[in-house]
DNA sequence: TGACTCTTTATGTCTGCACATAATAGCAAT
DNA sequence: ATTGCTATTATGTGCAGACATAAAGAGTCA
């Protein structure tokens, strides 16, 4: 038992068959790494990893016992559009629908904290020419300057964004909602048909970078394990 | 330079403005910790949790560059739905409304890869007396014997099975659908609604657990940050 | 040319040791 | 009993050195 990875699994199965039980108060770092004949250091970040995915709480002096309700956390990747569409097999196309600089709405003022002039641009990502997802999206030219020489009219936003707007903090969220008229229009539905629509805002040292509101037809599915 | 932290924060600026641009290999790990005056586990470290963020991509021998395609992740909490409710300051009730040992129908056959007998719930989470989730769980008796003696008359499966379920792997979906007709009824509202849906299948150790699809009314959002 | 083996090298991980830090528990003073 | 200091202790993090492993690249042979 000398790889961090035994140990860790190791540890999973005794929490999984209580052997560990929750809210247990499981032996301090010293005495598993005697049990298991390794060094401190590698008992050690076994119990980092378990920390990290909330099978275990540690505190200083507290010592690490098992987490009461595993509040598990579930990660899921953003990944670029195009990406997204390309690994189903399917054939990625994109088109830009408007550009303009404008006063951004009351409701996009909230969300970033800012008022003023923005970059608003509408744009649709096909799945073998069929709409995927359509993007309305508020750039903050402030934070973003080089955006408003761009035409975006080759390169989505997105994929834009990424390679020159770096961010360090995002806030997502994800709902669903009826398709408003204009927006069945873009997608070609009926309107009022259930949208999964999922809206992201991003931030470098506080400041907004933009803002964005995905809007997918059903079928979409929002995927992720753990 | 010391802390690993404060090593990965500088890589992180760096990487922010473009002195490490995308794409490009970083400097060794041994070169680095020349660099910092820091042991290379350190540096490891740093790196290793830049890796595990999504912004490095590493390889051995090959060495480590910053990635193209920053495909961040973003994490998000799985609470029991009484803790979500009642962190809004909502008064928490809970109702079951079916409890049959049954066949499952095709689509949760095939989706735990099981058949035979299930034990089949259905209940509805309440907030501040209205409607807030209608849960419809199956649950394979094989890998949760005792469920079949809870009557789940006063405490909901998702608290229960919390405690008496561990589970080893999770699938979640996340979807935007249309109300049926019974799903309306339960939530009181009008068919067709939009509706948010999550659905988890867990297992353990290969086996299926539970199976559960959860249906929120319009207003429902799922949010996160990074 | 192409398939294979060998060497080289960057990352991956472990060890043993040390010191830092946070938090508890006990003691002391009020 | 309450407050405040202090010693204790489990976890957090750092260092140096070592070996493991994967993969690229060079060299070899058919």
């Amino acid at each position: 038992m000398a790889s961090f990875r035994a140990i860790k699994e190791e540890m999973e199965r005794r929490i999984a068959t209580r052997q560990w039980a929750p809210g247990a108060t499981i032996p301090a770092e010293e005495e598993l790494a005697r049990e298991f004949g390794s060094a401190r250091a590698t008992v050690n970040r076994a119990l980092q990893e378990l920390a990290r995915a909330g099978v275990v709480e540690r505190k200083r002096k507290a010592g690490t016992r098992v987490a009461l309700h595993p509040v598990r956390e579930a990660r899921f990747v953003i990944p670029l559009v195009r990406q997204e569409i390309e690994a189903e097999g399917a054939d990625y196309r994109y088109a830009l629908l408007s550009r303009r600089v404008e006063p951004a709405p009351e409701l996009v003022r909230a969300r970033l904290g800012l008022s003023g002039e923005f970059l608003h641009l509408r744009c649709l990502h096909l799945a073998d020419g069929a709409p995927y997802q359509f993007e309305d999206r508020w750039i903050n030219p402030a934070s973003v300057p080089t955006a408003l020489t761009e035409s975006f009219a080759e390169i989505s936003p997105n994929e834009w964004l990424v390679q020159n707007a770096p961010f360090s903090r995002a806030d997502f969220s994800f709902r669903a909602a009826r398709a408003s008229a204009s927006e069945a229009e873009i997608l070609g539905l009926p309107a009022g048909e259930a949208v999964f629509v999922a809206e992201r805002a991003t931030f470098i040292g506080g400041a907004p970078v933009t803002l964005v509101r995905l809007v997918h037809p059903p079928g979409y599915v929002l995927r992720t394990s753990l």
